[in-house]
DNA sequence: TGCACCAGGTACCTATTCGAAACCACAGTA
DNA sequence: TACTGTGGTTTCGAATAGGTACCTGGTGCA
């Protein structure tokens, strides 16, 4: 255990960053927390997301170790996507993002305001 | 409290999000904890990062709420950039997933190794 | 006089990203 | 025969992110 350095580039951590940051794969882990899901079932279930993006989101997914592929030999062939346990805990710690989010959102919201009302008067030269 | 929900698109925690997962924002927000800095002195101190990506991540920063900017009338003006408490919590939520990062990333590193060096018996038709 | 440093702003240019759409093979249905 | 739905891949083009470089403008230093 070499006890990253975030503040180094090129740093694991980052690339968790990079995954969290990808909004397609955090909603997809989301979904995925119910149970298995298809491929159309995800697609059909997040509004505005492409088949190019999703197959490259539960690519990079997949290959993170988060979430588990599975192809059913079913009549048309059927791929359901599940959630591994340590997918689970990523989602878990995401959740606490979200709950921050929401927490604080009006707090963010109300200073967003006063900055674009022209903070003029927070100039403290 | 109208209960966000993040499934729906143009949510307002979709832009903490955004916030994390700009690299630099969790950067400087990271080192502020300690203290409040300079704008140079925090250009100097994290690698990679340009004036123009530094002013735009602070101005973003500061329009959040997260850290507060304080101009010194010194000799050739100094600009003093402080992290809020508002900041400091998100800070704190922040540093929870890069624990998750420290904890679980030899295991995602793992399953990359194995993704990579070509999963074909993980085929499961 | 010329150079450097402070804190940025701005213009340009490139690389990546991402959506739209076409294409694939297969099988059931009308 | 033609169309639908299954799970993708590939290509194209537009938008955006972000780095480089140059600008202000005041001041101390050589």
């Amino acid at each position: 255990m070499p006890a990253w350095n975030a503040y180094a580039s090129a740093c694991p951590t980052r690339m968790v960053l990079d995954r969290v940051a990808d909004k397609w794969a955090v909603l997809v882990l989301g979904l995925l927390t119910d149970g298995p899901v298809r491929f159309n079932q995800l697609r059909r279930a997040i509004d505005g997301l492409s088949q190019k993006m999703l197959s490259q989101t539960l690519k990079s997914l997949e290959r993170d170790g988060l979430v588990s592929r599975r192809a059913v030999a079913t009549v048309p062939v059927t791929v359901e996507y599940s959630i591994t346990p340590l997918g689970r805990t990523l989602a878990a710690t995401v959740d606490a993002l979200r709950v921050w989010a929401e927490t604080h959102i009006e707090e963010v919201l109300t200073s967003q305001e006063r900055y674009d009302a022209g903070r003029r008067d927070a100039v403290s030269v």
